[in-house]
RNA sequence: GGGCACGUAGCUCAGCGGGAGAGCACUACCUUGACAUGGUAGGGGUCACAGGUUCAAUCCCUGUCGUGCCCACCA
């Protein structure tokens, strides 16, 4: 017996310990089947599962639910990235409330606390995954971190540096002066800052005039190594070629002329600060121009600055620079405003470009064989306008900068002689190869960029460079279901890679799905306080309704507002479930061995089962286009708007009649459409549809059952016009009902006037139905409408009538037939200008001239018996 | 500065060339033998605004207003 209602919480690790013991989620490259495989995103391995992964994890296994029930053999690999910034700074942290830092603990010991911490907290994540359903196939759980993905990292590496595709270079990076670490430039966030433009007078050398700059940064002008201005701009042409004197400092300044100069910017005359500006870097180097690095690794002021300034903060020396150049008068003018400040995304802290040796990838030509491949149709995004943006990004690509001075990550395999040479190979034994005998070589302290191996992730998890079956069979991935806020970090550079080392895209579609937001649309934060967790969702409605919600929500925008009010709604939907599963118990509706559907006889049972055909062929139209809303959509409105609210009252007569063929049949009709539905619903609510089953039905596990493959002759068109005219005139009936305020409890009687031989045949066969749902005493087709007040309507050109002589208004009454016919004569009028327009017959397409057309006979069939209607009222 | 979305019922959102939809909320009635986490019925929309294309525009195009997001080295 079922209980009461549907309890998640005592089902819900139950069914998933059964399928995972039964290895229902287990890929299998020897088997014969076509693969199916999504690579998971590896979540940090730290985390904590948030609402956005929740969204994205459901939807993947959605679809690898979907697929395996379609016969496909998947593989769904999961794992977890070791997040090395993000990771080292939890960690750091932690060292920093016991008094500690990692430098006074050493690499090694540093190292160990970081694994001690990934062992600790490591897999909290992926025991949530597991609470979501998310039936990945665990047995290949990989971790960026491990041995083999580490191998393939070196060898990438490696391979990259000889075809010259990584380079050291000294180059101006971002510079996370907390961190203490170079960044990507997708790691800087720019955010608008209240600031100043200052305007500094600079003396001319050996003359009396003078030169004003604009600048909001005055504490770098104690680095500037010249001035420049516009080669147009006549205001400032005698002075190129001249030298200004740095205040403070008195080196001597070349004006240069450049056309990165803007005349109406500021002055038009800009300071040139080579060693601290992207810009100024590149003016420098065309003009010959010293760079001059005044900061150290925490933007501290060097020995580069005169001796008042040094060891200041970034901040403090602005003050300073500024005071002293009152003190000297030279600000000519301060203005306010508002611009773009550089922050790191981890520490928040301002960023400082720094000249320093790092390690780059040649980003541009990596990027040239995937933007082909997405040209060409070989990836596809969906929705598809994310492609501009990948094209926008990938085709202004910039050098990527590789190299952390972190400890946590795939340490660089490159070593340096005394004299500064460097070997990159596999190991230290190669290198020493490479650097000849008995020399001293010290390897490279930097580790990866964590993304570097993360962009490896579609061919490394599979085993590469090893040749394994895994990696012939499930590369390249079907699919990659991710958020739009990675296409850079994450999708673009698995294309660069998997490309370069398989010659293959990583994946043929890329899903993108939209960002969680609040009910506000609010970004979610742990600042704002109104962060939705998922876990507390799923303790409250249940997994199947979270996940139900997730994939009601995803359809393709740009951001889900997450309301509680919705999960609420679709937990109510499972319960309805629940109940009609317990409808089907308690009138012994049981699964008949060997059940045929095509045998039915019964209209209700053959007009169910073609409402499932329906049902499945849309299904299978929307997973091939990503829909998830509209696979949710269309489940909703069969379970719920079909099959509770229709078919089971339609056999309720059936069931609680008489012992006979036709109780016989229902039972097992009801039983086995039940079952169908559970199959169909199956991947967005794989725990309730998997009890259910095995209470009911108990015939092996849902989650390895097929995806039904329904014969189209089951769907049985006269069913279907049949039980879709009961449907409305229950409906006309119900709601006149409702309008005259009969009673519900008390019974009508429904006249029918002069049906034709068949409507006659229909009528009476289905006259029980209407009986019962519409609380009708009689249906009564062969005498004429009697005489007195009655409630009439039209359906399919045939006029009904229910005679409430002691209830009805007559004027109301006329009012309401003089209103409907109102409303159809406008109908009629429009369709009848559209008809009478030559135009529209001439150039509309002819489908929708004749569905025009019958639409027209449909309502003048109507108006006719509506104002029969009415003279009866008379 | 460049780019991308989005403005449809009170709210959240589907739809996207030929009859305005869903869920929630709201109103009325109903404890009927699966279900009150329910049933039945109902109210509610110049589909932001202005032009244009078309036989036909909520849907396509242009512009305006409003909202959100992404990218960018402009002092």
């Amino acid at each position: 017996m079922l209980e009461k209602t549907f309890r998640p919480e005592a089902v819900e690790s139950r069914q998933y310990e059964r399928w995972e013991k039964a290895g229902a989620f287990s890929a299998d490259e020897r088997s014969n089947r076509l693969p199916y495989a999504i690579m998971m995103p590896p979540p940090n391995v730290t985390g904590s599962l948030h609402i956005g992964h929740a969204l994205t994890f459901t939807l993947q296994d959605v679809l690898v639910r979907y697929q395996r029930m379609r016969g496909k053999d998947v593989l769904w690999q999961p794992g977890t990235d070791h997040a090395g910034i993000a990771t080292q700074m939890v960690v750091e942290r932690n060292l920093a409330r016991e008094g500690l830092d990692r430098h006074a603990l050493g690499r090694e010991k540093f190292l160990e606390r970081v694994w001690a911490w990934k062992e600790e907290s490591g897999g909290t994540i992926l025991g949530q995954l597991r609470r979501l359903g998310a039936s990945a196939d665990w047995s290949r759980e990989r971790f960026t971190l491990d041995e083999g993905l580490s191998r393939a990292v070196t060898k990438v590496f490696v391979q990259l540096h000889r075809e010259g595709l990584i380079y050291r270079d000294k180059r101006l990076v971002n510079w996370d002066p907390v961190l203490h670490t170079a960044i990507s430039d997708l790691e800087v966030q720019q955010k608008e800052t209240k600031g100043n433009l200052w305007h500094i007078a600079y003396d001319i050398a050996d003359s009396d005039e003078k030169i004003v700059v604009a600048t909001t940064r005055p504490e770098t002008m104690l680095g500037d190594s010249g001035i420049a201005v516009h080669p147009e701009d006549e205001r400032y042409q005698a002075l190129v070629g001249k030298q200004a004197l740095l205040p403070l400092v008195g080196r001597r300044l070349p004006i240069v002329a450049d056309a990165y100069a803007d005349p109406t910017k500021g002055t038009g005359a800009v300071k040139m600060t080579p060693a601290h500006d992207f810009n100024d870097f590149a003016v420098g180097k065309r003009h010959g121009l010293e760079m001059v690095n005044i900061f150290d690794r925490d933007a501290r002021l060097i020995e580069t600055v005169p001796a008042p300034f040094q060891g200041l903060d970034r901040m403090a020396a602005r003050a300073a620079v500024l005071q002293a150049l009152e003190a000297e008068g030279r600000i000519v003018h301060t203005e306010p405003i508002i611009h773009m400040v550089p922050h790191g995304d981890r520490s928040g802290a301002v960023i400082e470009p720094w000249l320093t040796d790092q390690w780059f990838a040649d980003a541009a030509s990596l990027a040239r064989p995937a933007i082909e491949a997405v040209e060409q149709g070989k990836t596809r995004f969906v929705p598809q306008q994310w492609e501009s943006t990948f094209f926008e990004w990938m085709r202004n690509i910039q050098p990527w900068c590789i190299s952390r001075q972190l400890w946590w990550g795939h340490q660089i395999p490159a070593w340096y002689a005394p004299d500064g040479q460097v070997f990159v190979a596999h190991d230290e034994e190669e290198a020493r190869r490479m650097a000849g005998p008995g020399m001293t070589l010290t390897r490279d302290p930097d580790v990866l960029d964590t993304w570097f191996s993360s962009a490896l992730w579609p061919f490394s998890t599979l085993g590469w460079p090893e040749e394994t079956a895994a990696l012939k069979k499930y590369y390249p991935g079907d699919v990659l279901v991710t958020g739009f806020d990675i296409i850079f970090f994450w999708v673009a550079r698995m294309m660069m890679m998997g490309i370069k080392f398989m010659g293959e895209v990583p994946f043929r579609d890329v899903y993108v799905h939209a960002l969680v937001r609040d009910a506000e649309g609010q970004k979610m934060s742990k600042s704002k306080g109104n962060v939705v967790d998922p876990l507390v969702l799923m303790d409250k409605y249940g997994t199947d309704a979270l996940r139900f919600t997730l994939t009601a929500l995803a359809a393709q925008g740009r951001d889900i507002r997450m309301n509680e009010e919705r999960v609420e709604g679709y937990r109510n939907f499972a319960t309805k479930l629940w109940n009609a599963a317990r409808f089907c118990e308690m009138n012994n509706c049981r699964v008949v061995p060997d059940f045929n559907p095509r045998h039915m006889m019964e209209p209700v049972n053959r007009w169910m089962a073609g409402r499932l055909v329906v049902l499945a062929r849309e299904l299978e139209n929307a997973y091939a286009e990503y829909r998830f809303n509209d696979v949710a959509q269309f489940l909703y409105q069969a379970i719920w708007g079909e099959f509770c609210d229709w078919y089971l009252e339609f056999i309720k007569p059936v069931l609680q009649g008489e012992e006979g063929p036709a109780r016989q049949e229902s039972r097992a009709a009801a039983a086995w459409i039940f079952g169908q539905l559970l199959h169909l619903l199956h991947p967005v609510m794989p725990f309730l549809t998997e009890e259910l089953w095995g209470q009911l039905q108990g015939d092996g596990m849902l989650i390895g059952a097929s995806w039904p493959a329904y014969d189209d002759a089951l769907f049985d068109q006269e069913a279907d016009r049949d039980l879709g005219w009961v449907i409305r005139v229950i409906g006309e009936i119900r709601s006149l009902r409702a309008e005259m305020n009969v009673p519900p409890a008390s019974m009508v009687q429904l006249f029918v006037a002069e049906p034709d031989a068949a409507s006659h045949e229909r009528i009476r066969r289905y006259a029980t139905l209407l009986q019962r749902l519409a609380r009708i005493e009689k249906v009564e087709t062969s005498v004429p409408l009697p005489r007195g007040g009655a409630a009439q309507f039209v359906v399919d050109g045939l006029l009904y009538s229910i005679p409430l002589a002691s209830l009805i208004d007559l004027r109301k009454e006329r009012e309401r037939l003089h209103g409907e016919l109102a409303r159809l004569l406008g109908e009629d009028e429009k369709i009848q200008k559209k008809l009478a327009n030559p135009n529209f017959v001439a150039k509309a397409d002819p489908d929708v001239v004749e569905e025009q057309r019958l639409r027209l006979a449909s309502i003048e069939a109507s108006r006719r018996k509506l104002t029969q209607a009415l003279d009866r009222l008379a």
